[in-house]
DNA sequence: CGAACTCGCTATCATTTCGATAGCAAGTGG
DNA sequence: CCACTTGCTATCGAAATGATAGCGAGTTCG
């Protein structure tokens, strides 16, 4: 059993109590699924589409993530592709404020870095 | 060198941009590093009381996440343990709505997986 | 038909990370 | 000195990730 899915109520990957906000940070806390999130945010994808969207993440990880997002409810695939769904919608919604949070973290790296003596 | 730091600006496990989301989402795509920061926003933890706060999450894997996490100017240590910086209380206060909206998405799949026929 | 293409993967295998356990060096208090 | 806490490091097996190759199904165009 090589694949374990994060599940709220059930143990996942360092998690034995399966509280929801553990089992999230578990099904998040995994390459390349929030990556995945902040790019089908942008509309539907193909599975080739994503891939180079996320600087060619191997189809093995993508595969295993969409997965998990899929089995987690927070995407989705019909004839158009990849897609959140409005439980992903949701979750983007949330996702979304990190953005312009990471662009003044970077400045605020940049900065320390670049005064090293405070 | 068995441990590379995501920063923003430079390539990182799995993104050769550096663009900061991205390294963000790899920083955060570790195996407890939101688990950490969400220990951390009831207040300062020591190592220890982290990793049993952590479900005893391995002192291996709780101290790469810490230099991590201190290189990234999110938490700090002093003589009352860790604790989040002002930069790691910001990134919290976006993180906190993920609390409720976990307990929604784990109703919303038990839903799903009770009545299996839609 | 059938060659050329796209799409969604799976197979394989090396590298990296994680997880679990043991234990140590430094500091503190009795 | 001894016991105790704190913050780790060492070791090692298990699991996840990353990179590359390529397949089977469907569609398109001649």
């Amino acid at each position: 059993m090589p694949d374990k899915i994060p599940t709220p109520g059930s143990p996942v990957r360092g998690s034995k109590t399966g509280k929801p906000i553990m089992a999230l940070f578990d099904l998040l806390g995994r390459s390349w699924a929030l990556g995945v999130i902040w790019q089908l945010s942008n509309g539907p994808k193909t599975f080739r589409d994503l891939q180079s969207a996320c600087e060619g993440v191997s189809p093995t990880v993508l595969n295993r993530r969409l997965k998990e997002l899929k089995a987690s409810a927070i995407v989705a695939h019909d004839g158009n592709g990849y897609h959140l769904t409005d439980t992903g919608k949701a979750l983007f919604s949330l996702l979304q404020p990190f953005g312009p949070w990471a662009i003044d973290w970077a400045k605020t790296l940049e900065e320390r870095d670049t005064l090293p003596d405070a």
